[in-house]
DNA sequence: AACGCTTATCGTAATATTGCGATATATACA
DNA sequence: TGTATATATCGCAATATTACGATAAGCGTT
């Protein structure tokens, strides 16, 4: 079908596939990354920064917003970007999270 | 096109983004979760506990096992799954790694 | 060898994703 | 009011993903 069976799964684990989602192709990675290295709000370099055209980067752009990893705050005539603190410092607990619940079983 | 332009990304940022992505499942999610919480090799009994068909699951236990999250050694008929340690605690650096650089940054 | 049981693979269909060029929109400036 | 610049959106094409039923493959038991 093509269709993701969401609503037979519980809401934290549709909230975690959707943020690793949201992760999941490099070229959403290198915007993070940049936006993280430059520490700052950046207005719509990322184009220039990537392989990629600017109605493509526009969408991952928007995937992230979508998900709200990252927030976009209109500035004059071109937009601010920046990571948006709290839904990462909430999808930074939830996928740590993930991790932290295995400890090493001797099985295999 | 469709195609993902993997070659124009750093190795470090595409191994990021296959982790993520091969979680950007509620199903897979799912699969782990119970991988974890039973402590051992499962076999086999994770068609029972999700909501899909056996051919369904057995691709989803595919794909984490092409990016090596989990393994699965055949014990006679049936075949036991778990984590791979190894892997997993790769996974677990380099997601929280990313999640570790950025720090908060006073704008927007 | 024949039968169950478990798992993988094949074939198919529906939908999603990725990517681009072209076009629209919105703002600042002349 | 134009005009330039920056983003977003539309339309399209190619490929990927998700899901299922049906079938194959592998193993143990009778």
């Amino acid at each position: 079908m093509g269709l993701t069976k969401t609503e037979e799964f519980t809401k934290a684990q549709n909230d975690l596939a959707m943020l690793t989602k949201a992760l999941g192709h490099p070229a959403r990675i290198a915007i993070l990354q940049f936006l993280i290295e430059k520490k700052a709000c950046v207005c719509g370099d990322i184009v220039d920064e990537l392989p990629l055209s600017q109605s493509t980067v526009s969408q991952h752009l928007n995937e992230l917003k979508k998900v709200g990893l990252i927030k976009g705050d209109i500035e004059g005539p071109s937009v601010c970007y920046c990571i948006d603190e709290k839904v990462w410092n909430k999808a930074k607990k939830v996928i740590t999270g993930l991790f932290e619940t295995y400890e090493s079983a001797n099985c295999c």
